[in-house]
DNA sequence: CCCATTGTTGACCGATTGTTTAGAAACCAC
DNA sequence: GTGGTTTCTAAACAATCGGTCAACAATGGG
């Protein structure tokens, strides 16, 4: 009944998120957007709202086609260890495979304090918060399974003066499994790929059978 | 011979960095810091340059005061696993103090994509080079000593297959922390102090004796 | 005191920022 | 085709960007 977009909308989202995770987002302007999307600049307005708005729009885009999909190990059935090193698996591989230097893109937009938008900044702190709980979820079923034990000597041990509750055990290993994948995707961002690869080879040892 | 400044260069840089910190480097304008800096427009080029020359003064200052401070007991006498566990103390005090969220400054400026400047990028990689250097320096000595043996059960087991050199194994060590560290400040500029004190109970555990 | 030297000031530059407007062009149901 | 709706294009908007200028103020050695 009208005429049709002359673009496919996802694929421009998608370029937004090239050019908004190598330069940052008070660093590309619209004249840079508006250029390698290649649609014109009313156009761009007219389907994702002010510059805000589409980033808002990118961020929910790179959570769901991204982060979902990396996610998967970790939200699926409960595997406990062997789905905690497939996650770290693909999470290096992935960064591996990168051919600039970028991390990730939602540490990067964060860390970033030029992104002052609240609803960019709450939305990225729920992404952080799935990440967490799925590690969390994982790591009671492998806790449980006497999987990691080599994680924790002394917590797991029965000879410690005041035993750590099960839970708060869960979450200790929960959160140092968070500062990992943290720390990973920071060390690619800074261009540290080998030291990365290195200090995947300890954490591998740390969460083999001995 | 001539009038003297009506400020502190020194001072005028922290509040400079203050703001960089917190903004970004793309999203603090000029009027920004002229507002902050409280100083004239043409007084902050006459003393600092342009803006990018600014901003790596600022940088150098924040290697020399706040970095370099906290090296202090990394790059001092060999003490092995007790700097170690010095330098992450002194790490995690720093982190915990800060009042809003800010993390490190030279992981947040290499992480923006918006600064581009050459000069800066190599300075602040040079920067992660020393404390890489720092770290495999005490990593060397406390592996000698065999008082970080629980950090690589199977690598300085010598039933292994291939005994590892004694140099790779620092250097993954030394890369393993250097992930820990970055972890522990993008936690901290992520507003996840919780999750970092609770991964450094981990940490903690595995560099005790045992 | 004088004067060379240096810091300070506010106005100003062209360029670029993000955003909006008015009108032409393209589409589909009818 | 035509009507009604939506996209597209080019131009322009006010505001702000980083950077510069000449004139004035302040200093201390002579």
């Amino acid at each position: 009944m009208a005429r049709p977009l002359a673009f496919d909308p996802d694929e421009k989202l998608h370029q937004a998120m090239m050019l908004f995770w190598q330069r940052g987002y008070e660093a590309t302007s619209l004249k840079d957007l508006v250029e390698t999307l290649d649609i014109n600049r009313f156009s761009l307005y007219n389907t994702f709202g002010d510059k805000q708005s589409l980033f808002l729009k990118v961020v929910e885009r790179y959570e769901q086609k991204v982060f979902g999909h990396l996610l998967s190990s970790l939200e699926g059935p409960e595997q406990g260890r062997d789905s905690l090193l497939q996650y770290f698996g693909a999470l290096l591989a992935g960064l591996n495979e990168q051919s600039g230097v970028r991390g990730c893109f939602l540490q990067n937009t964060l860390l970033d304090g030029g992104v002052r938008d609240p609803r960019v900044r709450v939305r990225i702190q729920q992404v952080f918060s799935r990440l967490r709980a799925a590690l969390l979820h994982q790591v009671k079923v492998a806790l449980q399974r006497g999987e990691i034990d080599g994680l924790l000597p002394s917590m797991t041990s029965s000879a410690a003066p005041t035993p750590t509750p099960a839970e708060t055990r869960a979450e200790a290993v929960a959160d140092y499994l968070l500062l990992q994948v943290q720390g990973f995707i920071a060390l690619a961002g800074l261009g540290l790929m080998m030291q990365a690869n290195n200090a995947l080879l300890v954490l591998r040892q740390q969460l083999a059978d001995d």
